[in-house]
DNA sequence: ATGCCTTGTCGCACAAGA
């Protein structure tokens, strides 16, 4: 099966583009960010015409995330433990049934934490702890466990074109670097890096001073597996192409397919 | 050094993004 990100800055300015990709990608599970829709407004009828269950952990004007999956989802969960005066939609969850057992997947907007200084750098650094917990129980499990999203973290130098140019921003702040490291000392892979080495890997590209023409891109969205689901992975892609069609968001879908 | 674009909300500009 193939499950994909995607932050589609905007449900309702990105449908066409949307339904466009999943009709060619035809991933079985794929998880949103940003649809920036309260869940009684989201356009359903689209996504179910393509034969997908759907999913939605929406707010007003931000923020947002969905699960679109072909199979049934199960046992959903909305939001993220740890915090219940937390308003901020960001975190769904859900499972589905396959021949060969259950996998469970996360779809997870982290907070960007910009700019520094402000509250909000501390707010994603506590979001951080509290996914890091929220892992540490679902690890616990054993079972095939994926986290996927836009986690707003800048891994390594390597995963941005112009390194420098992050160094005072908080998706490259060493506190948020640490706290992504955190998940994968914990037993989880990093499963773009782990398919493949190439350079200029990206999945983000600002809208602004030509980023996509001159490849100014940063890698920020990310797919981490159990080993239980990690045993599984077949392979891995970024649907860069997206970038250059009309009306694109700024990412791009990130994908893991799993013998599953 | 700042804005560069884009979205949604709601108003005819602004916040937020990264």
């Amino acid at each position: 099966m193939k499950i994909a990100t995607w932050n589609i800055n905007g449900v309702k300015a990105r449908l066409e583009t949307a339904l466009q990709w999943l009709k060619e990608a035809q991933p079985d599970v794929a998880c949103l960010q940003e649809i920036k829709s309260v869940d009684e407004n989201f356009p359903r009828q689209p996504f179910e015409d393509l034969g997908y269950n759907l999913e939605t952990h929406g707010q007003k004007g931000f923020n947002g995330v969905a699960l679109l999956s072909k199979q049934p989802l199960e046992d959903v969960q909305r939001g993220l433990p740890g915090d219940d005066s937390d308003e901020q939609a960001r975190y769904i969850e859900a499972g589905v049934s396959t021949e060969t057992g259950y996998v469970r997947f996360g779809c997870l907007y982290l907070p960007n934490g910009n700019p520094l200084g402000t509250e909000k750098f501390p707010y994603k650094l506590a979001w951080m702890d509290r996914l890091i917990a929220h892992a540490k129980s679902r690890l616990s499990e054993e079972t095939p466990f994926l986290l996927l999203g836009d986690y707003n973290v800048i891994p390594e130098r390597a995963d941005a074109a112009k390194p420098d140019d992050w160094l005072e921003d908080a998706l490259f702040q060493p506190e948020s670097r640490q706290k992504f490291r955190n998940l994968l000392n914990m037993g989880m892979s990093e499963i773009v890096r782990s398919c493949t080495e190439a350079p200029e890997t990206y999945t983000f590209w600002d809208y602004q001073a030509g980023a996509w023409q001159k490849n100014n891109g940063i890698r920020i969205d990310h797919i981490l597996t159990s080993c239980e689901a990690t045993d599984l992975v077949n392979g891995c892609g970024i649907d860069s192409f997206v970038r250059g069609w009309e009306k694109p968001s700024d990412h791009v879908p990130v994908w893991v397919d799993l013998a599953a």
